[in-house]
DNA sequence: AATTAATCGAGACGGTACGTCGGGTCTTATG
DNA sequence: CATAAGACCCGACGTACCGTCTCGATTAATT
């Protein structure tokens, strides 16, 4: 999708307009987050990026593969923090996913990524990319944990991002309309008693 | 959600034909297996049902509460078995949900929880409906465990339901296609260390 | 196309909207004169009969269709006066064709009957609707003549129609733009000729 | 129209592409001829003529530009014959264009016309650069005629110019599709009773 | 028995978005 | 410079679906 993939463009003809793809993102973003799913239309995406349809259509096979390539492009700020202590390493990590699944446009990621996992491979591997991506700040925390003697050499560490990513989501799915406005501090108030949990499972 | 609840129906005019509901909610879902949500119709639901759009839509607002209802009315057989044993319980529990998330329908289920969550409100109170019915049947095994004393009385059950329900959600996340078919041997085989880990946390 | 023909309408379902199609026919022809053919949309046809897309396109097949139709539908009003004298008639059946042609409506029958000529039988037997009825008046105005013994019996009455309708077509074809707004004497100035030229081949 | 018209071109830069013009010109009449007025494409006259868009935009402003060039450039070939009869002269004039209205391109020239005629201006004086010209081979026969004293002086050429010309022009216009293949034999056999009634409304 | 009213299948309705395609312009790299 | 290639913006095309509506035909409960 959009794979650039850095080529130096020697290309005959007139170039790809630079930046037009990242405008077409973002304004499919912002379509997205005004009108949701149902509203989200091409025409409005084209019309607020100020690019023509063929524009869009040429990067992008239909509506979906926007739509996915727009969330996927904003799914990589889960990174793994590092305070120097195991719990408080667990608790960052999941205050930030909570916070990303709070926003509209973080949950359509998991939504598209629910989407792909129950399609024909139609949306193919987008599923494995965004939650590669996130088993791999939590496989690091768990492996600096280790390293400093804060959890034993065999803890379950998929196991234990499992479980963590698991149940934040959960709770966040127990949210809907206004009650989705959490401030910073309900966010960690929900957050710790999980990873307290966590931390026991692993025998930390 | 089509709630007659055995309105024992003394009215005049024609009366509803009989059986029409569970035939609409039947095809509904069997296109939505067929087709997935992109290519979910309406009028491919009334056809395959042999009956006229206005039935359908004498039933159901919309597209919405339709597949909602078709959804719902099949996310119910998670239930509480009891085993006499805490583990068992939890594995037989955790089964059964991954079994249900690797059908079809019980994915769309999750599919349709993630989308009302993100909606203003509009698919109202679906999440909590099917979230509520599944942390009920995790409670009374909670519940059984505290009184044979295989745990704590101040074990975290909420915690623990969220943990284990996260963890086999986002193993299901990352199947698609045919890695969905696994064999009961192969799910237990995924659903034992995720009990172990809970069971840890539990301090059981 | 269209053909009604006096169904008394059994059918089932909702039944079609009653002179939905005669607002369509007059929407195209006011559109086409407004924007000509190039300008001549779909959308605002439709949007300009008040009417949904589906509407028109359950009517006619494409485009083509629509426009030959209405056409087709005003092509009409060529019929044979009466006036006790063959030159007379004459002058008079040229005039109506001339004034005919004036009309940007009646310059696209002759457009669309040119084309349909061209095509491969894609429009059907449009030519021959509608110059079969214009010759239709000029056999009847020779028939009267011959009978009023204004003209020989042997007259070549069809060939006699050629020449006419042919000259005021070569007229009406070296005008255009502004050229083509003439007062009916100036029609009648530039038929005589033509009609005294026809009558001295008639043998009249 | 591409009135470059012997520029000897002592221009600076690479040179125009010697016969572009005239490949582009035989494609699109190719593809009028295979496709039609609807499914003419200036980027499949530009693709057949192995060209680049940009060769033909720099020749012809638009779309209806080329194309009326491509037919204009075709259709000059009606020439005033010489038999040394009035007859034989007209009846071969009208048979040059009756072959001519036959030919897929000639008849384009036909609706061409028609259209210039229609539009505001548009296509210019395309109608009377082709009918100028051939209104000049039948001035130049009745001359002739009149020299010869087989045509009284006062014959309202022009007259019977429109006459002949239109009544091969409605000819043509009532044959559509596979009618359209006339031997030579048939087109005469229907242009003689043309003739005959124009000779005798000339008086000669 | 006649009336009333809710429901049924069918399918046309006004809208709106889809994804495609063509027109005419523009921008590059290559003669 | 002209060219070929081809991306650009624009907007119409014809299709499909939504949710509504209007039919004629059923089918009871009520008069």
């Amino acid at each position: 999708m959009n794979s650039d993939s850095r080529t130096p463009r020697p290309r005959r003809g007139r170039p790809r307009k630079e930046g037009a793809g990242e405008q077409i993102l973002e304004a499919a973003l912002e379509e997205y987050a005004e009108h949701g799913w149902a509203g989200f239309t091409m025409d409005a995406v084209a019309r607020r990026a100020g690019v023509g349809k063929s524009t869009v259509y040429l990067r992008w096979r239909d509506k979906d593969s926007l739509l996915t390539a727009a969330v996927s492009a904003r799914s990589g700020y889960i990174e793994a923090v590092d305070t120097g202590n195991f719990r408080s390493d667990l608790e960052a990590l999941a205050g930030n996913l909570f916070r990303f699944f709070l926003d509209p446009i973080g949950w359509a990621s998991l939504r598209i990524t629910v989407d792909a996992a129950g399609s024909p491979a139609a949306l193919g591997r987008f599923s494995e990319a965004v939650t590669g991506q996130h088993s791999q700040a939590a496989a690091t925390i768990v492996q600096r944990a280790i390293e400093r003697r804060q959890a034993p050499a065999d803890v379950p560490g998929q196991t234990l991002a499992q479980c963590l990513y698991g149940a934040v989501t959960m709770q966040a799915l127990t949210l809907s309309g206004d009650d989705r406005r959490l401030s910073d501090d309900q966010i960690m108030e929900r957050v710790r008693p999980v990873v307290a949990f966590v931390l026991a499972g692993a025998g930390a």
